[in-house]
DNA sequence: TTGACATATTCCCATATAGGTATATAATCT
DNA sequence: AGATTATATACCTATATGGGAATATGTCAA
């Protein structure tokens, strides 16, 4: 068996850097495809293809206007990613859970005085 | 080119179910392979593979105990995909986007009195 | 030492990829 | 209608994949 689809869910859409870009300039607003052409480093082909992958999982959407097509973000898609990696959480920011103690015995303490 | 191999990073790694599966499996503490070949419906090569991948990308560390090898969980590589992934949370926390049109509106209310 | 157990490695194969190039489709302008 | 612009699609190629099967490596026990 071959690699899973790119387009089988967002944790394999995104896991491309080219991909997570596009998703990045896309996050202030929407944008044609030709100025996403001109700030990746890639050909216009090449967006179109990347595109289409973060469309089919559902990662952007796009509206029409005229001969362009408006890309936006739908970040939605997202979520399960976002739930999988918080659960490995702690994992990470031990130290954040000691500080969070600290900081909360001094809460109670200023309460007290 | 092709894709992006699967060791490059925590991106590439965890796009495979199998390896999430592996990872989640090896939260509660570490577990020695055959436990996980148990665990997970595969064969015990597959799984050494699947290891050696999460291994590449420091998502699991290895002990040694006899003639088994004890896997453990590391996290801390995927801070990187949470990070990523949390500048995306408003786009699907309705309440934060109900919350910002009301502040919004207060704005715009305080602009004209 | 011989054998059983635990894990890793090697070889095989079908498959999807990312980027490149060329072309198709569609909308707008002259 | 013909030209230009904006985007999508088709085709090509090198490459890494995930699972299967067989085998290698290493450790313990009798």
């Amino acid at each position: 068996m071959a690699r899973a689809a790119t387009t089988t869910d967002a944790f394999n859409a995104i896991a491309e850097p080219q991909r997570r870009q596009i998703l990045d300039l896309l996050a202030p607003g929407e944008l044609p495809v030709n100025d996403l052409v001109a700030l990746v480093g890639l050909g216009q082909p090449q967006v179109s293809k990347h595109l289409k992958v973060l469309r089919e999982v559902g990662l952007v959407d796009v509206r029409e206007d005229g001969r362009q097509r408006l890309y936006r973000i739908n970040g939605r898609m997202l979520k399960p990613i976002h739930d999988w990696v918080s659960n490995y959480r702690q994992t990470w920011e031990e130290r954040f859970q000691a500080l969070d103690q600290v900081l909360d015995e001094l809460k109670a303490q200023e309460k007290r005085t």
